[in-house]
DNA sequence: GCAAAAGTGTTACTTTTACACCCATGC
DNA sequence: GCATGGGTGTAAAAGTAACACTTTTGC
């Protein structure tokens, strides 16, 4: 390539024509496993496929909020939630013909990524029976689009967020026992943690608040139950 | 709002006009200061401001190329870069007039943006003589667009990315003096560090292999030379 | 010979790891 | 009374932090 091809200035006000889709990667604990959210494709491309449920980003609405609007309507509208990456892997022509593939049939379509986490026992909403099902992630079926790929990538910022912040509260409901908490840690990071070492840190740190009330269901001796003061913590 | 209004499809396939924009946030150290560079810009919007110095995506490039075409420009073709954020606050409209201005005065413009690190030193293209200039990042003028935002955001990335990879070695030529690159870290985290400790820690860990040469154009005792070994290295 | 940056070890302190038993409850 | 998960402390090891002087060169 010579420089001087390359123009010195915006190129012309002619915007691309391009598509955005937005994906949320979500992640929930059920039965001590760590699973995903994924949507059931029953329309083209892919369908019948396995895919993240993302939507379409449509005009002069702020990327954030398409996502903040699907999540509402399979009713998580509240949880945390924070942009992964950018996916961009146009389609290749030579001479107007497809040389190769990009990383959607249709042409065209980037995807901006997010990662959030639903707390463990939270129930969808009602109009996605079917459509939606949480996946453990050792057990993923083939995905449409790059959305392996994406999903892997999650799992790698999550696994690493979580050694310093807090996000790990966001898996567990309001109230939970210091085992929860243990355990949610423990499914993401895919290692044991030891008991003691665990419950000090935990404990000495200040991220979380005694309520004073005890787990009572159970079959077992009842479990203290904590909260999350809202702090920052570092497990590593 | 009503969950039914939402779509439960994609919506048509008509795409959205929007344009990208690509903006890499490029660090180097300069006089014992990080800076950043930026471009003064000479065409409408903002003309007459400093501004990072992107470029808009045209159809079917890569955004990522889009990005390596700009450097390339400039003289920085093979530099470290990674993707850093998708920035994007479109206009709002309220009956068809403009009630909130968006990111961008010429309407909705995506901001993807990457940061990277110029080895101390490096000149830059001859292209761009009297456009770009290296800013103090302590005395950044104030900025088009949300670039002022963009800048902060890519700063305290990289703080961190410093802690616990070894992109630092991306602001160093290929060989350098422990004191060049202890420098590097303190430049890019704010703080002094001890001499002995971090000398023992770098060299501790085998991130670096000396070259066997010294320095020999200065007017002090030469220092050894090393060069990065090309491995991962956490520095806390 | 002196100014300036290069180079070098030891000690106290903090953090992390490893590890085993008693407790409270439901059945 | 026993099965199950809840709850607790200590000691060794590793890592981090603080600290000051000698060396080598150019002038």
């Amino acid at each position: 390539m010579t420089l001087s091809t390359v123009p010195r200035r915006d190129p012309e006000i002619s915007p691309v024509l391009v598509r955005l889709s937005v994906d949320p990667v979500l992640f929930t604990l059920v039965n001590d496993r760590l699973h995903v959210l994924l949507r059931r494709r029953s329309w083209e491309p892919f369908a019948g496929w396995w895919a993240l449920p993302g939507a379409i980003n449509s005009a002069n609405q702020q990327l954030k909020d398409t996502m903040l609007a699907e999540l509402q309507r399979i009713g998580l509208g509240d949880i945390w939630v924070d942009q992964l990456k950018t996916f961009d892997r146009p389609p290749q022509y030579v001479d107007g013909t497809l040389a190769k593939p990009g990383r959607d049939p249709r042409g065209r379509v980037i995807s901006v990524a997010y990662f959030g986490l639903v707390p463990a026992h939270r129930k969808l909403g009602p109009a996605c029976d079917g459509e939606l099902h949480w996946t453990p992630l050792d057990e993923l079926p083939e995905l449409a689009f790059d959305h392996l790929e994406i999903v892997q990538y999650a799992l790698w910022r999550l696994r690493n967020k979580i050694l310093y912040s807090s996000v790990a509260f966001q898996l567990l409901p309001p109230e939970f026992t210091l085992t929860g908490l243990q355990k949610a840690y423990e499914l993401v990071l895919g290692e044991n943690l030891d008991k003691r070492n665990f419950r000090r840190k935990v404990l000495d740190s200040g991220v979380v608040i005694e309520t004073g009330s005890h787990t009572q269901n159970g079959t077992r001796r009842p479990a203290r139950l904590y909260r999350f003061a809202d702090r920052d913590f570092e497990f590593r």
